[in-house]
DNA sequence: AATGAATGAGCTTTCATTCAT
DNA sequence: AATGAATGAAAGCTCATTCAT
């Protein structure tokens, strides 16, 4: 379902490896999901890919190292898909449609968010790894929107880098303490409407607007 | 620097008993940070807390209790302490001294909330303890005071529930991914001018502001 | 409730020692017969007891020590009252008493009679130990018997050391498979049944007699 | 020695698998045999299998399962042997055939019998597998001899049920105390002598008999 | 003499990883 | 390349025993 980037006409060999391979990062992916990093095992892990245990080690170093290639695997998935948003031109309905959309994915892919988040917090290595190949790009792009906004002035001058990670945390939360029409947060509020709050939250900020603003503000 | 709620005086054993009981709690806030909760063990805990092994099930009924405890342990060491802010009056002075005492709190305790945010996304039941004893009410006090500051008219209306999660979402994830100062963020920044353009962004959002905005962004 | 051979006045001291060790002894009793020996924990007879864990230390070098204890005081509550019916001269009421009787006590000590047996099968020095001071003796008091009704010509002339210990055997085995009453036994035979089967097994044997026996007796 | 059910060719690895288990089951019985069950340990079995404390899991689900597969695999190994004397027609003859073969095969398996009991007395869930499963098959055979020949009037009608659980508890208790030749019993009876002893308890019981007996104890 | 907290050896069991086939 | 049996290092936890009070 992933595409890695090579034209060459696939040997029979290497088409079978590479699917076989497949089938061990999905089957590695639904166990961490369920179980979580170190609850997982091996085992599990191979009976559902149907390979014996040893065969994953024919494709990855150890059980980290699944980890490592099955989180790449599955942000793949995603990201460019994600980032298609980028071309809306309303900032409102750019954001929304944002939102949106990762709330989709992180709904659906819960349980492997919580796996990683799980290993994010603590292994310093995975980490590293983690900020570096996936969530700075990520985060890059966009930086790169937000700043040729500021750019057109069609938004206030703000530290980018700042203002992206201050909204990707807000996004995070919610998957952390659970998501409208989950018993934790306020049972009335609907996706759509956590997405248009948090929207309103990050366009206008807290401050009263439309009247000018007392100096004692700033 | 716990204050337990007794004012009898202690017999020499009790006294023993109590800071025995807090150096093992101390010790497994450091392993439980430095490894999380599965890769932490009983036996490095008690070589760190001085202590044999059985005794720390003298103390708490099995590893996850010692977890429990510990969170307790360290999270009333700072509750009140966070709170205080409150009085201030200044809504722009009163969230920088906030988030300052956040990020002072997390930056010491970075360890402990990293152990922390790891059980929080992996065990259900430890989240939903964690969530409804310490989390609610503390997020609680905050949705309070937004309230009262919305009814004044001196902040915008807006759905409080969400807006003091996706500020602690903005908070939190600065300590997943580093603060100012260390290799992860723009090494420019400073903790000060983190929290100022936090509150920046909390308060005035994205949008231009003195100039009034077309309609169609509304 | 056991005799000490001792006459000398007992001190206050004493006396409460005393009481004390007995305290502890029944509370053993009770503790092996539930658990048997390993499953039982020098924890569980202290609190029974209502003495400290190390009060036991006091009175008995080890655990294994209080089990050796713990038969022989067990078993002298019962002897002298067992070897009272060797005054009967009536063979087959004599046996059927005694047997009785021996029923009667390992019904009501089936439980302690057990964590004996595990040991006794289990622990050479405790069955040495426990075969010398307690099995011989009492076996010895019965084949004196045997041999002084072998001598009368009242008995056959046997191997009084084989019989008594088949005899006993016969009778051990009852107490292992379960007696009458319990779901393991032909449920019709009642237990002065079964002693009335044993008696006629003892005193007649397998082969057909060559002179008519009471007709009920066959 | 023993017989499993398969006449396929066995492949090498099932080959050496089977080997494999045997050498667990014939380890187990040892240190079972020497130290009980609760005082036996994995490690040490698998020492002696010359096989690592996983393995062994391999095989058996747990260290109770081991000792279940255990009995089984040594009762397997002697029953249909000590049945086969059934097709003797002189009681006696018959009687001292199966004693002698019984107290052979004790001898050579006390170790494993006394783990075997002290866990049947112990353990309430294994002595009803075991009983039923074991032992009252084999005793049922005994008895459906036993009344055959009753029925013939080669022997008293005797309750057969009774009777071979005595017989069976006579035998049974001189593997305990320790048989002929061994210091607890008196070392003049051969292991034949005992087993005559036995026999002649058996048919003729202690009542003199009507006809004279001769002056030696014959 | 009595206490019971502290001790730590030792237990069963799991599971990532290796390697002969 | 694929297999899966074998491995053995830990892990959490128990509990007989000690000893300062």
């Amino acid at each position: 379902m992933i595409e890695f980037d090579q034209r060459e006409p696939e040997t029979r060999r290497g088409r079978l490896s590479r699917q076989r391979a497949e089938r061990i990062l999905e089957a590695a992916a639904a166990v961490f999901a369920r179980k979580g990093f170190h609850q997982a095992t091996i085992r599990e892990i191979a009976e559902l890919a149907d390979v014996a245990e040893g065969t994953i080690y024919n494709y990855f170093a150890d059980k980290r190292d699944l980890l490592v290639a099955m989180t790449r695997y599955v942000v793949a998935q995603s990201a460019s898909h994600a980032l298609a948003q980028l071309e809306i031109d309303d900032d409102r309905a750019f954001l929304a449609a944002f939102l949106s959309d990762r709330f989709g994915f992180g709904g659906h892919n819960l349980n492997f968010i919580r796996a990683l988040m799980t290993e994010l917090w603590t292994d310093e290595g995975f980490r590293q790894q983690y900020l570096r190949q996936v969530m700075t790009p990520l985060l890059g792009v966009m930086e790169g929107y937000l700043q040729a906004r500021v750019k057109d002035g069609r938004l206030r001058p703000v530290n980018t880098h700042v203002v992206v990670r201050a909204m990707t945390g807000s996004f995070l939360i919610f998957l952390l303490l659970g998501e409208p029409g989950q018993d934790q947060l306020d049972p009335e509020i609907s996706r759509e409407g956590l997405v248009d709050e948090l929207v309103d939250f990050f366009l206008f900020g807290l401050e009263p607007r439309s009247e000018p603003v007392g100096g004692d503000a700033g």
